[in-house]
DNA sequence: TTTCTATATTGCAATATTACGATAAAGATG
DNA sequence: CATCTTTATCGTAATATTGCAATATAGAAA
């Protein structure tokens, strides 16, 4: 009786990981920010709150979120502040989804 | 006056759907279950419930949130379900991230 | 048919998220 | 300094998520 033994305690500190950045994109209100930082030239950005159905403060908050995942960061700029896009951060989450494509392809296809 | 008509009513229909499929996965359980699907040849698991630090109830529910997403899809096979990845949503995330990725490499790089 | 096995659903309770108004903080401007 | 502008935080209400025990469902096996 050695078997029986396969239930973990928790799930792995990546998947932790990997869970924590992906949930801070997902509301509809982070990825318009994500988008609307992609779609300006420049990352001085004061007016996030104008293109977001979204009061400011919930703004502040989505905000928050996105860079306490990594997903974009912040600097003062006087006044301001700028923000703009972790690209470091996408690349992970990029490389993630390629990965388990590529292993998808390589999969047996004979089920389902 | 007829500029300060930029705020929206709302998201983009995009950014609802976009947002509601990564949101399925922002949790390391779901993260977990769609590794261990990638991980096992065949996809005919039942054995879900064993390599998850979680009841039975609980991980039903987190694949009825995958499968709601679309993010896997389960056969019925019998007495059990199978249960697989579709690759389908996998790739248009993997597209999201990377045509993100690429957008950026073209932009400013002058500020942050 | 009865029982077993696999999965889903229901009914909570605990916790987290989201939103907004009010307010605070801090640099810019007059 | 007083005021304006920009962003953050707090307080709080509404809603959603998560988890599990109990139970339901349905095919398989006896």
């Amino acid at each position: 009786m050695e078997t029986e033994q396969t239930k973990p305690k928790d799930f792995t500190d990546s998947q932790h990981e990997i869970a924590h950045i992906i949930k801070a994109l997902g509301h509809p209100a982070r990825v318009a920010i994500i988008e609307y930082l992609l779609s300006v030239d420049t990352c001085i950005c004061g007016d996030i709150v104008d293109v977001l159905p979204l009061a400011q403060p919930t703004v502040s908050r989505h905000l928050k979120e996105l860079k306490n995942a990594k997903l974009i960061k912040g600097t003062i700029e006087g006044n301001t502040i700028c923000y703009c896009i972790d690209e470091n951060t996408i690349e992970e989450l990029q490389n993630y989804f390629t990965n388990i494509s590529a292993k998808l392809t390589l999969k047996n296809k004979n089920c389902c």
